[in-house]
DNA sequence: AGTATTTATTTAGCTAGGTAAATAAATTAG
DNA sequence: CTAATTTATTTACCTAGCTAAATAAATACT
């Protein structure tokens, strides 16, 4: 097995296990989060936009979604083409998302501090060149 | 959001869909197939001495190998301390794995030939410089 | 207009990770 | 030797991805 891999998968997983922890104190995890920030950049989203940009199935966004809601972070509303449900963030939301925001961006520097700039984005080309 | 992040985290997800893709015609899952390389590598392994290996929790490996097993892939020993269970390949995993080794190595090829090997060992130093 | 197809979302059920707590065997302490 | 602690595994339950199929609204076809 080509140790790429395993280091990847590895790495991956103690990344999102690290972020989970640090968001704790905001009662979110990861995922709920990257929805969160997805939202607080693009405004309000119907469930199709969510999926696509963040690269997901829908299931996965539905689940989230409804979680999210009866959290009291989003709200979902009736657009107006009636299939789709148009998702925002809730003022709870919006009032408390700076503070999470911070929270996030000393992680990252924790995270990728020891990486020059050159070296993430050399990384990044690497990522890129790994498909099928 | 450094899109470090992002792009990690998207990667290892098309990632392990494509090897679950490919090991579907062996009636896989890709951490089913990490669980049992191990083996083949190692040997007879307690649980807790694979889950420690693949850096992964108990719960998740005793769910894993009790699949495996009423697959048919594995068998669960009692050991000599009889708190602990050993796990074996059985005749059929033995059979069956140079196939599964066959494709996962022209998988990897797939995956990881746009790299040189420079390119591959430059990653994996990137990688490792990611941490708290 | 009425039917067929497409599109958006949801539901059901799978693997796969995590934590917390239960159980049972082995080991240590007194 | 008995009681306390540690260790190995399991169980219960959570998030988070996936596919397949159900439902309902919109659109296209004839």
């Amino acid at each position: 097995m080509n140790p790429i891999f395993h280091a990847l998968f590895q790495k991956s997983r103690y990344l999102t296990n690290c972020l989970n922890e640090v968001l704790k104190q905001h009662n979110l995890y990861s995922s709920q989060w990257a929805i969160l920030y997805c939202l607080h950049n693009h405004g309000p989203m119907t469930l199709t936009q969510i999926w696509k940009y963040l690269n997901v199935e829908a299931p996965s966004i539905t689940r989230a979604i409804t979680r999210l809601e009866t959290l009291g972070w989003v709200l979902r509303i009736e657009g107006e083409d009636k299939r789709e449900k148009i998702v925002t963030l809730s003022p709870f939301a919006e009032e408390h998302l700076p503070a999470i925001t911070k929270t996030i961006l000393v992680f990252e520097e924790e995270m990728v501090g020891a990486l020059t700039v050159e070296e993430q984005q050399q990384f990044i080309i690497l990522l890129e060149k790994m498909k099928g």
